[in-house]
DNA sequence: ACGACAAACTTGATTCATTCCAGATAAGGG
DNA sequence: CCCTTATCTGGAATGAATCAAGTTTGTCGT
């Protein structure tokens, strides 16, 4: 599958440049990076963007709907453009990987409050705290030399 | 209920400091506050008291498992008191203000992920985005039309 | 009660993600 | 092809949070 990036950026009323289509590209190939790796990313093949450029891509982007942004607490902002559906994350404690999990509803809000405080409620975001399997492994390796595996 | 926090401080094996007083009283009284916020808290009743202080108590105490920091997406870190259950928040999108919401299970996780990836996941942090009551009148004028402006 | 030691605090500088600004460039409708 | 203005470049500024060095103070042992 090859996205029409250009195509997209059209649906949305956006101007097709160089940076935007490095952006998405980027982001289609490394889910969940942050700023600093997306400006990397796209250096890469376009050494002349600047750092200004990518963050007004980002939030562009971001607006338009075609990418989400994702912040766990105490991290940095992380883009990813899986946004057709409203799918949750699980962050590791220990390194920040994210990973994807699947929402059980398909629409947004896919929870409901029990007691909402007169809030209208647009959106119910999950977040899975926990450790990852490398980092797992990693921090127990004394107790657990038997039982690697517990995937 | 008056929480003796003198005898909470020296449950986790911390030493009893005013600043340490100051700042559980000032998250008694004030839930979901932000750092500058329990700093201005502080200081009305100890002048002297440096934000550095206020840093290093707010990670203490998180750490202790004496408060709850929390921070939505694009938001500056905030705390509150209330730890021994598992609840959950909703922000508004539109001036940042939290309140609490009840959690349907009373333990962590609340929340089975479907495809945990692997992970060892301990906690199922839920945000319920959206628009505060006051918001919601102010930016919609069917019921607005005169004076508002309270917040 | 007293002294010692380490935890905790004060002061001040520093980091780092993000935003702001002014001027240059280029996308795309006419 | 030209004009308008959205977008990009380069550089400075903001602000939450952290780091570092030195001083104070809570708590324990004698």
């Amino acid at each position: 599958m090859t996205p029409d990036f250009e195509a997209q950026l059209r649906a949305v009323s956006l101007r097709v440049t160089r940076p935007r289509l490095a952006v998405l590209s980027a982001l289609r190939d490394h889910p969940h990076v942050d700023t600093d790796a997306v400006i990397d990313l796209v250096r890469a093949d376009h050494p002349t963007v600047s750092h200004q450029a990518v963050y007004d891509v980002l939030r562009a982007l971001t607006d338009a709907g075609l990418i989400r942004r994702i912040q766990p607490a105490g991290a940095t902002a992380r883009y990813e453009s899986r946004v057709a559906d409203n799918h949750h994350h699980v962050v590791c404690r220990s390194c920040g990987a994210i990973a994807d999990v699947e929402c059980a509803a398909g629409h947004a809000p896919c929870l409901t409050a029990s007691d909402d405080h007169g809030f209208v409620i647009d959106e119910a975001e999950v977040v899975y705290w926990g450790v990852c399997p490398d980092c797992a492994t990693s921090t127990k390796p004394t107790e657990s030399a038997s039982s690697e595996g517990t995937r």
